[in-house]
DNA sequence: GATTTAATGTGTTATTAGTACATATTTGTA
DNA sequence: TACAAATATGTACTAATAACACATTAAATC
């Protein structure tokens, strides 16, 4: 987690005066990886921590659970808190819980990955150090983060594989070639076109809008609309 | 988590003498859904609750996490404690964190699957109340055991499609009857024999013997032995 | 308006994996 | 010696995957 609010953030002092109670000394946190496509570029959201230990690192978004809400509410809570968006695809992915991973004390996270859509949302980022980095571009981070961001960004490779998540990062309408695109920015590899269409059809997951791009420098692509999309743990519009 | 031990459970006065700390009062379990596997069926080791609310209900093996141990360590603890076995293969499957999954207060908890082979351990079960149960017989569980349950279930089954984690339930020799019976049992479904030797010879998982079944009442099957297993989150004996 | 540029859109073949299915063989037992 | 109960094995069909090339469209440029 990212201790960003100064009330939320864990002292020494703290730590010290409770850690007689044997079974109430952990912190439990959850942190977000919220993924994000623009410009062809396959995005991650996070925000430069303010822990001495970590000056300059960047770090997830994430935060402390509080006693009265639901682990999985406390990510919707960040997401919400981050980027203004309700209705957003959240997965649980893993619980990291070694001792030493956070500098201030015992904290265990709960990391989730998310997918918005850039656009769909003001970024509520301005007030303070909150930008969206190029996940293949990402080196060092805070904490444990560059491991937690490595297992979200597996586990999400091996989900688009098999689930309509995608669709996600995307805007209503989009291209094949638009989606190819994000498939080899997050599987990092090429795809054959012709293949990538036939399997993407087979699944029956998009719906031919019989609409056109426009303003692009070359013949344009028809568009399309995710036929089946999973949001938040349910496929939608599979019969 | 099942708080079988006195001093590790939650009483309501406890809580409420800390809850003042805000961000202190969370406990942290592990529970541990061991898998096993005899006489043709697929098992799990559980205990009895001793929790009024749940009296007479099944329970996971957990325990609170130690401040002074990592997340990991604490199902190796527990499963070591419960089975006298260090070197069985775990894997963390997913994080509960709904408020009220425990009735004595807060208390989220990291569930873990684990493959033990039931006939490696002479069961440090005779001082209580555990023992194995047939899968496929369970229904209701204590706190939000069933679901745990259900959900690592589900997550062997789609991790013995992919990878050599099945052997670490068998003997070390094993025909490719057992394999299959197991397969079917974990799967619950039938499977065809002969495809199922050409998928398990195309995987190059086990290695022929040249040793034969005894004391069977019909003719005797060759027996293998796993070539490729994975434990502890590696794959051993592939190149 | 003819040419160039940069992309879209499409089909076939070869290979590999998956599924359905039947008969001969081996051992122990009656 | 016949029977019961299991093992061991191969082929044809279908589906999925991988490799691969050319005609088409629209905008931009000359």
């Amino acid at each position: 987690m990212s201790t960003n609010k100064g009330k939320l953030s864990l002292k020494t002092a703290e730590i010290e005066k409770i850690s007689h109670l044997d079974y109430f000394n952990i912190a439990v946190s959850v942190d977000c990886v919220i993924f994000g496509y623009e410009q062809n570029e396959f995005k991650v959201l996070l925000i430069e921590s303010d822990l001495e230990e970590f000056k300059g690192k960047l770090s997830l978004l994430g935060d402390l659970v509080r006693p009265d809400e639901d682990l999985d509410s406390a990510s919707y809570r960040i997401l919400k808190e981050r980027t203004g968006l309700d209705d957003v695809y959240l997965q649980q992915v893993h619980t990291f819980g070694a001792i030493q991973r956070h500098p201030s004390g015992r904290v265990i996270t709960t990391a989730y990955y998310s997918l918005v859509n850039i656009n769909h949302h003001q970024l509520k980022i301005s007030d303070n150090q909150v930008h969206w980095h190029n996940v293949a571009d990402i080196r060092a981070m805070a904490f444990d983060h560059k491991q937690i961001l490595d297992t979200c960004h597996e586990m999400l490779r091996s989900h688009i594989m098999e689930h309509p998540v995608i669709f996600n990062l995307l805007p209503e309408k989009f291209s094949l070639r638009l989606l190819q695109d994000l498939y080899e920015a997050i599987l990092g590899v090429q795809l054959d076109r012709r293949n990538f269409r036939k399997k993407i059809s087979l699944k029956d997951w998009v719906q031919d809008l019989d609409e056109m791009e426009t303003d692009v420098p070359h013949r344009p692509g028809k568009l399309y609309k995710a036929k089946a999309k999973m949001s938040n743990g349910t496929i939608t519009g599979v019969i």
